[in-house]
DNA sequence: GAAAATACTGTAATCGTTTACATTTCCTCT
DNA sequence: AGAGGAAATGTAAACGATTACAGTATTTTC
């Protein structure tokens, strides 16, 4: 069992090494005649053997092996999108293999050396932070890399990303033809791009319907759980309360839910609503949620490795000499955001829905 | 940049590429004298000579990768396991390769085959299913592997679980604790080894409460989100309906949350409450959960991966000639599951709560 | 019908390591 | 002092594929 060789194959079909090589090829159809490449395949059948891809890839300098590097793994986000990679990759041959940068930019460049020591023929990034020096370094050395989610200050990579803005705006406008027109914008740390747009959108959304948004309910800062449970207890301290909030993101609308659960608990009636980003299988079970935009997170996935693998074939062509015509750098795919209404849990009835809202029905 | 070799490190250091191999080598501390180690160092720095794993892997036949294959990705235990993987292995150098089966037995052969092929070392399996003949055929083939999660009938591989008894146990006699005299276990496909260890750990936590189980409040079937939604509205149609319910799993339990909550939506005031296995950022929000047995995911990675990097070593001492003494087969880890408790989000004030409950105080 | 193009196949060098075996040097021991 | 051994290093043959180049048979072209 332990070594099949290729010689074997071509001593069993009658013919030489390199035909057999030729007829196994897997992108490049080499021209081998027909009952030639049938007598090679049964004789890999009967032999069972199995292509050693390291030789391959000692030979080829190509691994068929794709790294997706996130800032964490335990994540909705992270798991859709390496589900949508994972399926477009196998289509084409490639495997997936996962590296997490444990939201520290060192971290992350370790990550990059230790990868791109493996040979893997090219990366997807979710990036861990704003900043992005050691990405620019991988531009430079040529290895083709597809940023997701967000953009990195300078640097053009490639990346795919979720209008943002639209989405933000949707939201938004959904908000104020329900009727809401106290609107808050939470989180969101503005060094981000994802935060920068989704503030745009909250932005336009609010001019179009002819509202001055009011300088403190733009409560910015951070985009973790702790940061939404943090922003949503000022919030519940204003005198003047808005009635409806944007959320950053899942990880600060989570935070902020959690914070009204609390004040639920000890007896308040809040009656805010959320509109945020992204939905989970929990969704329904989050009490202010009305509104939410989804990312088709798998989608992306299938983008991103679809345009990394145009790039490793660009790359492949030209030979590798040029780091990639800076012409062709930089191409940003965005993706449409879904929204979707919501029946919050704390709205156990539209009746007492209606009665908790303040509406200023115009 | 292209290609430094370890024939560049030998002439810049002055040795042959034997030295530099020896010097260079990860695990096995070769014998090199320290000023020849130095010199070597230095070489490599100065000429950012990078070692070529292709040709490593060709000579060695090994990748220093192993690979998980799970399910689906998209799913809160596997995340939280494969970033307790991730973690362990890179501390001795590994990578980690992701596959998912699909939840398909034939679909997990194909990736195993795949898998094989890209010669991982070992691999971390969450069975698909039940059955494994495939598995069988890893275990034959001499393929170093470590299930997780639930057992795979007929194969004696190495496994590593939760205490699923005790952990249905304790839960079960949290409820008891609490006052609930009638206890309902939902969901449960019997035909794999985690519901049938949590069902008997229910049913013994039961028998030493001195309660006899009534027959129809074990709602057996499914391991999914839709089973769990089934299964509670079969029990909400009861005219004796339980007060309590244990269930098998996190998406069995979901489901039955989701029920619920359709049900509360339309105006019923249940005052059930649910114990189940798992935790998430979400459960707060559940609107009965009271109990949780949360496994340790991330631990289990860890230990998965422990026992599997010892796997790869006997194999390598042993020469691979026999597919590993069965006695050192089969072992299995279990590590224990911690209890939580949970405020409900249905019970708003602890009033409510006692008010909404019919116990029967002893 | 000869030349040129085409289709298929073979020969053998090569990718960059590792490692068995050989060699050299330098102790240690009787 | 000479044998025996240990320690450090070197020599060179693999590992198992790919592919440039070359060769032969079969068409096509004019």
């Amino acid at each position: 069992m332990r070594g099949q060789t290729i010689r074997d194959v071509a001593a069993a079909a009658g013919v030489s090494t390199a035909t057999v090589s030729r007829a196994l090829a897997p992108d490049k159809a080499e021209r081998v005649a027909e009952p030639t490449r049938r007598r090679i395949h049964s004789a890999v059948e009967a032999l069972g053997y199995r292509t050693n891809h390291a030789a391959r890839s000692l030979k080829t300098r190509s691994t068929r092996t794709v790294a997706i590097v996130a800032p964490e793994l335990a994540n909705d986000f992270f798991m859709d999108l390496a589900e949508g990679m994972e399926g477009e990759l196998d289509a084409h041959g490639y495997t997936l293999l996962i590296a997490c940068s444990a939201n520290s930019g060192e971290e992350e460049k370790k990550r990059f050396s230790v990868l791109t020591d493996r040979m893997v023929d090219g990366m997807v990034v979710i990036p861990a932070g704003a900043q992005g020096e050691h990405l620019k370094v991988m531009a430079v050395r040529g290895v083709p890399v597809v940023l997701v989610d967000r953009l990195v200050e300078g640097v053009n990579l490639d990346a795919v990303l979720s209008d943002n803005e639209a989405g933000a705006f949707e939201l938004t406008r959904a908000l104020l033809a329900d009727g809401y027109r106290r609107i808050a914008f939470v989180g969101g740390d503005i060094t981000i791009s994802t935060a920068r747009e989704r503030l745009a959108g909250f932005g336009r959304a609010l001019a179009e319907g002819g509202i001055r948004p009011e300088p403190d309910w733009i409560r910015l800062g951070g985009m973790g759980v702790e940061d939404g449970y943090r922003r949503m207890g000022a919030i519940l301290n204003f005198r003047r309360r808005p009635e409806a909030l944007v959320a950053v993101n899942l990880l600060v609308h989570l935070g902020m839910e959690r914070r009204l659960l609390e004040d639920r608990r000890s007896g308040e009636r809040n009656a805010m609503v959320i509109a945020g980003f992204d939905e989970t299988a929990y969704t329904p079970f989050l009490p202010a949620c009305r509104y939410t935009a989804v990312q088709d997170a798998a989608g992306m996935g299938k983008q991103a490795v679809r345009r990394l693998l145009e790039l490793i074939a660009l790359k492949k062509n030209k030979g590798g000499a040029e780091p990639a015509k800076e012409t062709e750098r930089g191409r940003i795919i965005r993706l449409p955001v879904r929204i979707v209404r919501h029946q919050g849990a704390f709205f156990e009835t539209p009746q007492e829905t209606r009665k908790g809202l303040k509406r200023n029905k115009h």
